[in-house]
RNA sequence: GGGGCUUUAGCCAAGUGGUAAGGCAUGGGACUGCAACUCCCCGAGCACCAGUUCAAAUCUGGUAGGCCCCUCCA
């Protein structure tokens, strides 16, 4: 398996700490709104990823996190928690919005395939092993309290931009002109383990602990989950770009200052997807939602299907355009697969052969655009349908298109037999004004008929 | 100011030195009462310039454009 890591920039065979054993982690969503089919992009790769691994025989543990708790504005202590903005807006606690838009998170995630991780944690769910890892930074120095907060001290670390390529902390000063400085910290990139005193005092949640009472910091909470769960050696680290620098880089800061040790082997980031105006975001105000997508006809799987007809690592622009492109060649790639019957004998070679070319798209940095090009491939083969049908099947455990899942179908096909009955009728006697009548009739309930050389057929919508 | 990515037909996009996959859309044809569906056919020399090489979309240098990160974000 070859993927391309962001620690060292290059594409890397994959080899975990321990053979045949992987251990996933990936940056879960923050909770105070839907997520927007931007942020879906990540997940969908992630999913790819875990199945990707699960297919090739590795046993993975995932898991993913919920920021259910201590969002700042910034990093320095400014600005209103967007879960306290958004549980102000809304009139209801904390916890019932993030217990809101959790759930809408995984039903939004369901819609696209995205298989749910092994464990999820939510943030406040863990308070104590992130007072424990800061009890030990302080203890051995790493970390420092100033202003009633911990911060992390930066400067106790020769290599703290190993994920970046940034060399120091001169050169990003640039646009940091409407941040607002915590004077508390000792160098510039010195970050909050720790809040006791906020700017701010509608913060709900706050735990005791040897610090005082207060609430986490934002980057503690990914390094304290992932070694509750996973130990202290974690093999694949996911989660966007935009969180190589700082959330990444403070991560890998905590972590390995806390272990003592090397933590994760490979940092994997998805690409973001963008609209004609660029990046899109949550703060940004104009939000696409997966309900969005279904609102205005679109199956949400054809969404999965133009992000994996891309690179992960490639940024993605969005229109509604390019989706109903995308959308066409799904559901002419869909009825192309239903046209196939259950005959023939099975040519294993064939299957094992197309197999084997999978799982090298795949392994190839996650190359799912070739991956589904092999899907053209097997229709154009000159095999059994049965043969096709087993080669797709093996495929779409990984590609989760439900390539294979026939519609469900809740409508009275008799009736529908009827008419059709009743329009060959009129067709025949040459009343095609009646014909067309019965046929836009059944369209208005979504029955679309076809007139084959076997015949007609409907088809639901 | 610093760091990174990117530029292939109308659109999405593969390609990692050997002479441009695949898909969508458009057009043409077959089929049809008409339409849809289905099937068949058709398109680019890879942003630009200069090098390296027998050979470059692929390597090197430069120019131009786009995007992202350095500040909450997937």
């Amino acid at each position: 398996m070859k993927l391309y890591n962001t620690l060292t920039r290059k594409i890397e065979n994959f080899i975990p700490w321990e053979k045949g054993v992987v251990k996933m982690y990936t940056c879960g969503p923050t909770v105070y709104s839907y997520a927007h089919i931007g942020n879906l992009r990540t997940y969908i790769m992630e999913d790819i990823l875990e199945k990707t691994l699960r297919f090739i025989g590795f046993d993975v543990t995932r898991v993913m996190n919920i920021t259910d708790v201590g969002h700042l504005t910034s990093d320095a202590d400014t600005g209103d928690d967007k879960m306290v903005k958004s549980a102000k807006k809304e009139n209801k606690t904390v916890l019932d919005i993030a217990k809101f838009y959790t759930e809408a998170f995984f039903k939004d995630a369901e819609k696209l395939n995205i298989k749910k991780p092994d464990i999820v944690s939510p943030a406040t769910k863990n308070i104590d092993e992130y007072i424990k890892i800061i009890t030990k930074l302080l203890d051995t120095g790493y970390a420092y309290q100033a202003g009633g907060n911990v911060y992390f001290d930066t400067s106790k670390l020769d290599d703290y931009y190993k994920l970046t390529n940034h060399v120091g902390e001169e050169l990003i000063s640039g646009v940091r002109d409407t941040v607002e400085e915590d004077t508390n910290k000792k160098n510039k990139t010195d970050f909050a383990l720790w809040f006791t005193k906020s700017k701010f005092d509608s913060q709900e949640l706050k735990w005791d602990s040897p610090f005082g009472k207060g609430y986490p910091g934002w980057h503690i909470e990914c390094s304290g989950i992932s070694i509750k769960y996973l130990g202290e050696y974690l093999d694949i680290h996911c989660g966007g770009v935009d969180n190589i620098f700082p959330h990444h880089t403070n991560e890998i800061a905590q972590s390995e200052a806390y272990l003592g040790h090397e933590w994760c082997k490979y940092w994997v980031h998805g690409e973001h997807l963008n609209d004609a105006t660029g990046k899109m975001s949550k703060s940004k105000g104009h939000v696409l939602t997966v309900s969005y997508l279904e609102e205005n006809g679109f199956n949400p799987l054809s969404y999965r299907f133009m992000v994996l007809l891309s690179h992960y690592r490639k940024q993605l622009t969005f229109s509604l355009d390019s989706l109903s492109g995308a959308q066409n060649a799904y559901n002419k790639l869909k009825a192309r697969i239903k046209a196939l019957k259950q005959e023939g004998i099975l040519d294993e070679k064939l299957k094992e052969t197309y197999v084997t070319r999978f799982k090298e798209c795949l392994e190839d940095d996650l190359n799912t655009a070739n991956a589904i090009t092999l899907l053209y491939d097997i229709l154009k083969e000159d095999t059994s349908d049965l043969t096709k049908l087993e080669i797709i099947k093996e495929m779409d455990k990984v590609l989760s298109l439900d390539l294979l899942k026939e519609e469900k179908k809740n409508i009275d096909e008799v009736y529908i037999l009827e008419m059709i009955e009743k329009r060959s009728e009129a067709k025949k006697n040459k009343d095609f004004a009646l014909a067309d009548e019965i046929r836009g009739k059944l369209e208005k309930d979504g029955i679309i008929l076809k007139d084959t050389r076997e015949g007609t057929i409907y088809e639901v919508k």
